[in-house]
This record gives C-alpha cells, structure tokens and sequence, in this order.
DNA sequence: AGGCAATTGTG
DNA sequence: ACAATTGCC
C-alpha cells in the first residue's frame, strides 16, 4: 500500500456510483485527492450549462466532505494545475475519465505525455459511454452513420457491468489549497434567470438515481407513447444527469435491460433513447467538427439566412407558433426542452426561417442545463438537412399539425404561455421574470400574430432547396 | 454488386 | 400513398 497520493481529475463525471477512474484510484490504497479544474472549456460554456456545473461541483464537493474527504478546486491549464499539485502534494498518479470531444481529447492526449515525461502515473478510464467509439464498426469497417443499423448492432452486445459504488476515499495528511467556488462566480452569465431555472433542476448523483428509479416505477411501461407528449412529463428528464456524470449511461443501460428481460413494454424504446445519445457521441467523435461544419458537403453554401429578426423573434418565443412558442419558453424557464419540441423548434427555424442551424445550437448552448455537443451537433444537422441521415429536407414538420398530435389538450401551451389566460400557471409567469428586462415584454400583452404562413414558408425552404441541388 | 430498408413526416 | 438517396449487408 502505497503513501503516494493520486490525483482524481473529474470533468464531466460526479458520482461514486460505476466510477471506474475512481475506483481504480481507492483501489490503490493510496490517499486520494479529488480536483476539479476551471479550464478554458468551463469558461467558454454557455450560460445555464457554466451554471449547472457549478451546482454540479458544489453538490459533489458536498458528496466529498460527507466521506470526510475533499474537492481542490483550481483555475487554470490542466497540465499547469496538474504539475503544480503533484509538486505540492507529492502526488505520483493521476487518473482520469475518458472525454471524446477533440478539444478535450488533445488536452488529455498532451498531459498524459507530458505527466508520462515526468515519471508521473497518467491514467485514463471509461466511464461517458456505454461502447469505446473506435470499437463499433460497420462490418465493412468504419463508423455507422445510420441509427437502425447502429442500435441493431449495439442491441445485442454486452454493456460492461457497473463498477461497485466507492464508499471511502483514504484522505492524504495534507490537503492542498483549493480556490473558492463562488469566486468563479459561475452563475455570472445567467442575469436575473437562474432563481428561476433552479425550481427545476435536479442536481447530483442521488437525485439522479432517485430520477431513474421513480421513471422506471411509474412511467416507463408509457414511455413508448407519453414520451412524445410534451406536457405530460413521460420522459425519464436523466439528461441533465449523463451531462454531468451524476449517472453513468450503463447504470440506466442495465436497469432498463433488466425491465425489457422482465417484458416491460416501455423498456426498448427508452434503451433506444440511450442509445441515440450514444450513436451521438460515436458520430461526434469520429467527425469531431459536427457542431461547426455541414456533415454533408454538399450543403456547403447553402443559401441560409445569418442570424436574423425572425431567428430573435424564435429566440424570445415570440413567433406566433404555439408550439414552437411554449417549447422555446420552456428552455428559458426550465433550462431543458421536451425532445419533441426540440425538433420542432429546430425545423421550423431552420426550414420555415430558413435560418443557419448553427445559429439555433448557439442559442440551445446558451440556455440548455443538459447541453450536450453531441446530441445537439447531430440533432440540429438531422433536422436542418445536412446531417447523417437520408431523404430528410421534405420532412418538414408542422407546428400546427404536431400541436393536434402531441397537444390535443392544449396543456403544453398553458404551462409556458401566459398571454390570454386570466390565470396562467408560474411556469408561463416565470418567463417573464426569467428573461432579460431589455426583452421589455410582459404577460399582460397580446400574443403575437404568426411570424409566416406555414404552407409559404415550408414551400420556400423546398425551392430553395430544389434550387441549391442544381 | 444489387437489393433492401429506412424515415421521431406531410398532405 | 408518397418521397428518393444513402447506407449497410
């Protein structure tokens, strides 16, 4: 049993539960010295996902104390901070969780050579994912970029079982400075919303099981059906806890398995979802500029229109469309969207608006809690036209119409807007008090008249289109 | 190499 | 009924 320290560098994973870096790290026997590092990547996060990682750390530093053992907290370059504290602690491992976007990727790749040059212990572990994306191949060889194909190779695949839950951490005889949270002030950027946001979040590894095993007991026999209406609340809401790491993906992965053995009708549908976030991160990392570039190049200058006013108007949830209306308040008042609505809200302002979907993803990464690169990167290029799937620029959907299918009871619309209602709930107040007072809107006004015709605008998005083809 | 299967939809 | 192109085997 060694004396020597290692380092536990946690990102994007804030659990005990299935923690393979950790785990590997109190299995040393060593003492354990838990970091957390405010790098570039944290600073350049939109505001709500800056913000819920804050609550993310603080609820696992918290975690932390309760196992007598602590959470460092240091601003700066990885391998600086890194090399500073194995200086000051005497630290000869540091282990890690795996990440698989490129920036994060490039940064881990330099200090696990670097930390190597200097006789360090650098270890990385799985723990994001359910599969390594370099090891599901298309019998041909390389990545799939269809998802029937992909899950259907996945489906029957064994998923690694959990790691035990890590109940004690040996705590070193000395703890290094750590820097103060709220000093990083990661909060700034929300303005006057985040009292609001924060009635809705869910925050930390206990909430997150607790989430889990209540969706599986109450509502996941439904899922196949109430998963696709908005307001009524069928969805398992766990992808605020993937992002962080408060759950691990095999965690739900198993536990679903388990309800679809046991024939529980919900329980494949809901593994599919899973596995959407999956093949996301599959796709991300082999094309890791998905967020930036047309995955498709033949979409490349295709006449979108830059940001706009109709793109400020879908932004404020002020288009007149009901639907698109209640989904983009709800984003602003809760920090996540029904995935309904989110495809909704993406194809009517890439299709109807004709808007850049990049300019859509850089409003999700300002107000989504559960912002995910991934899933974001393929959702809006699948819905746009330009992303990894066939046929889809016809498939352009009504608001309307979808309101008729997912909202018969006009539900959805009354949570989030409060115009014309003589006694709206909170959840539609809220918007108003969420939003930023230059927005100089108020409940009490009228609801506005629709931004386009919805026969017009989808016919213009196909000629333009029809048009680009040649 | 050629056939088959999509595809969270629309009208 | 329809759309049609691409991916996968």
């Amino acid at each position: 049993m060694s004396d020597t320290p290692v380092l536990l560098w946690l990102r994007r994973d804030f659990r005990f539960h299935d923690h393979e870096a950790m785990a590997a790290a109190a299995k040393t026997g060593a003492p354990v010295i838990p970091v957390f590092i405010h790098d570039d990547q944290v600073e350049a996060l939109g505001a709500a996902a800056k913000w819920r990682l804050g609550l993310a750390v603080e609820a696992f530093a918290e975690s932390l104390s309760e196992k007598d053992s602590k959470l460092i907290l240091r601003k700066g370059a990885p391998l600086t901070v890194l090399r500073a504290l194995i200086e000051e602690t005497g630290a000869g491992a540091v282990y890690w969780s795996r990440r698989y976007d490129k920036p994060g990727r490039d940064t881990d790749t330099e200090v696990k050579s670097a930390l190597s040059d200097d006789g360090i212990e650098a270890k990385s572990f799985t723990g994001h994912l359910l599969f390594e994306p370099w090891t599901v191949e298309t019998k041909t060889g390389g990545p799939y970029k269809v998802y029937t194909p992909f899950w259907n190779a996945v489906k029957g695949t064994d998923v690694a079982p959990e790691v035990k839950t890590v109940s004690e951490l040996r705590t070193p005889s000395d703890w290094p400075r750590s820097e103060k949270l709220d000093d990083w002030k990661m909060g700034a950027a929300m303005r006057r919303g985040a009292a609001i946001v924060a009635k809705h979040v869910n925050v930390g590894e206990r909430a997150a099981q607790s989430r889990l095993s209540n969706f599986l007991r109450d509502r996941l026999s439904a899922y196949k059906t109430q998963r696709d209406v908005p307001a009524s609340g069928g969805t398992s809401g766990l992808s605020e806890n993937l992002t962080y790491g408060e759950i691990s993906p095999r965690t739900i992965w198993h536990a679903g398995y388990r309800e679809m053995a046991e024939g529980n009708p919900g329980a494949e549908t809901f593994l599919k979802e899973l596995v959407w976030r999956e093949f996301a991160w599959h796709l991300f990392f082999h094309w890791p500029d998905m967020a930036e570039r047309n995955w498709r190049d033949e979409w490349n200058g295709f006449d979108w229109r830059r940001d706009n006013n109709d793109a400020e108007a879908w932004r404020r949830g002020m288009t007149g469309e009901p639907f698109v209306d209640a989904a983009m308040r709800e984003m602003y008042v809760t920090g996540t969207m029904h995935n309904r609505a989110r495809m909704i809200v993406a194809s009517y302002l890439s299709k109807h608006l004709m808007t850049d979907w990049r300019v859509g993803l850089r409003w999700f990464e300002d107000c989504l809690i559960d912002w995910d690169p991934a899933s974001n990167a393929m959702g809006w290029q699948w819905v746009a036209g330009p992303g990894p799937d066939a046929t889809p620029y016809f498939r352009v959907f009504n608001p309307e119409t979808q309101l008729d299918k997912f909202d018969k009871d006009g539900r959805y619309r009354k949570d989030f807007i409060a115009e014309g209602q003589a006694n709206p709930p909170e959840t539609a107040t809220d918007y108003f008090e969420a939003i930023p007072e230059s927005w100089a809107l108020t409940p009490d006004q009228d609801y506005p008249d629709r931004l386009i015709d919805l026969k017009e605008g989808r016919e213009r998005a196909l000629a333009a289109y029809e048009q680009h083809k040649g």
